[in-house]
DNA sequence: CTGTTAGCGCTTTCAA
DNA sequence: TTGAAAGCGCTAACAG
């Protein structure tokens, strides 16, 4: 641990040790566009600045600039799993590539507000999950946010939001056990409230899917992450007039708990019950069955979302129509 | 999407707003001890403030204090599971409880250096779970981090760094194996090397226990997570001269990973093999058998690091004994 | 091509 | 108790 008040080495420190002006400094070590400087005066101020261990001051170079190069990420406080991580970090190299530096923060129930929050770190751009307030955003925008992306709604409502492709993933879902001859569909929806936004989507797709498929609508039951739980959900949807056969789980971790359940209730995956998750996370395929699941490619989501970012800096042209049947993709393996 | 180059509102116009000096708005608006405000006073220059939506600028406070109240926490791109998502929300909480605003950053391979990134936030303290260079630290210091604490390290070298309790962990696994008749344990080490960190120590823990309890060495065997490679170690593992009766594995998700393999080879848990697992993800009681596993407290560990912070931000005593047992609980269930 | 200089918005002495 | 003023370290406009 440190603690002191040692002096702080300053431009204007590497000025005099360079024998050159503060701005000559400036120019220099920002690579400032348009000021040829000779290769001689370079050399001597990056000796300069690196013989002193010179580091700017991000806070003045952020006050005077007016704008930081820090996107700040509100992540809901949802169960991470390990898709989320496998976002964070795709998401933190796409911006890196931009020059801009990704920091996360978790907006968690007793947490303190979002305006506090961004106050204290002036970034350059906010990413949301959840719709920000319009008060908050013109706060956001009259204290030097310039971009607001809000990286999933159920529509996009306005340039920089961008819909994630969950209704898509119900609908690959229903459509992949529909193709597989099944004509009852359950839907298994996390019992977690955080989880509401992606899972209403996914639901809506699935149900969307159905009605194309002139195919009764899904059966939506409530699947905590227990099995006891999970078998009272598939004993209730078997034991309807015409029974359930196949359930698309929000994702899968829940069913993970339906294959749990099922195995309480010795029904057999699946001959008696298809099941199919979201996320192909590492464990999809360490079940009993292994699950058929739907994959999202992160590294495209990423990649889509500072473009929305990047667009909305520069001010320049509105988003692109997204692609998204690019990051997605269907597992089978042996539950449905 | 915004962007707009509007006026800013600073405390000059509230104070001239509220006919007061920029000082009082200061005093008034940072509750500077020392110093009485009249009630009349203190009123006025509130409801200029809110009137003219004032919003201080936190470059500017952070340039003339000299420190943001940031703390930047670096999270290894390991493989997050649930558990460290609950481990993030608790230090969040614990942090915003001090008043001070934690963000964090994964640092990834191709990322760019800590550096970088650090001056580009300019924190009032940095946790690593790795240590950090010397020279990196020294260079933290000068610039004006008046904290950095380690949060994971095999010894505490230095006061703020703290012990994870990961060599506990592996201990109580391996105390609860041979106290249930066990005498040749094994190892599921993770093949992932970026949890070597926590991995290292944990094995640590349980080859400490075998030797107090004149039990034979762990044998070690990387296990990824897939059934077919948890097969080959569990056959090896039985196959050796003695064999191995019971595994600790490296975490509940490598245990999975085991009951999967196990299964493929019609070797029963826990009559043939007991398995235990680590961190009691809520998929632990949705296996079969439902794992025995060892659950963190992540909030008292969250306390406990906030704690190491704020003493080294204080600058007063060092950091207390840790109490490692605290956070540490055996959740019995049915591998074992 | 290089140097001087005026702030960015805030906190905090110091004087009134 | 309040007001004036001096910077914190940097960038960018402007002069030389």
């Amino acid at each position: 641990v440190a603690s002191s008040a040692q002096k702080r080495v300053t431009s204007l420190d590497v000025a005099r040790e360079a024998g050159v002006a503060r701005a000559t400094v400036s120019y220099v070590l920002n690579r400032t566009p348009h000021q040829s400087i000779p290769e001689g005066t370079r050399q001597r101020v990056f000796d300069a600045a690196t013989r002193l261990g010179y580091m700017p001051s991000a806070a003045a170079r952020t006050l005077r600039r007016g704008r930081s190069d820090l996107v700040l990420c509100f992540l809901p406080a949802w169960p991470i799993g390990s898709a989320a991580g496998s976002f964070v970090s795709e998401l933190t190299e796409a911006f890196d590539r931009r020059g801009l530096t990704l920091v996360f923060r978790t907006e968690g129930a007793r947490s303190r507000s979002l305006r506090e929050i961004w106050q204290e770190i002036s970034p350059a751009a906010v990413l949301s999950h959840r719709p920000i307030n319009p008060d908050d955003e013109e706060a956001m925008r009259a204290a030097g946010v310039q971009a607001v992306a809000i990286l999933f709604s159920e529509v996009a409502t306005s340039v920089g939001h961008m819909v994630r492709p969950d209704a898509l993933i119900g609908r690959m879902q229903a459509e992949h056990l529909i193709a597989a001859g099944h004509s009852r569909l359950g839907y298994a929806y996390p019992d977690v409230p955080s989880l509401e936004d992606f899972a209403k989507p996914r639901l809506a797709g699935v149900e969307d899917a159905c009605r194309d498929a002139a195919v009764a609508p899904p059966e939506v039951r409530p699947v905590a992450l227990d099995a006891g739980a999970a078998a009272a959900a598939i004993q209730a949807w078997r034991s309807s007039e015409t029974p359930i056969t196949a359930v698309c789980a929000y994702n899968d971790e829940t069913a993970q708990a339906l294959l749990a359940g099922a195995r309480l209730l010795d029904v057999v995956v699946p001959r008696d019950l298809a099941v199919i998750g979201v996320d192909d996370i590492p464990a999809a395929c360490l079940t009993n069955p292994p699950l058929t699941t739907i994959a999202v490619d992160h590294r495209v989501e990423a990649e889509r979302i500072v473009e929305i970012v990047m667009t909305s800096l520069r001010n320049d042209s509105p988003a692109q129509a997204p692609d998204e049947t690019a990051m997605l993709r269907l597992v089978e393996r042996e539950s449905v």
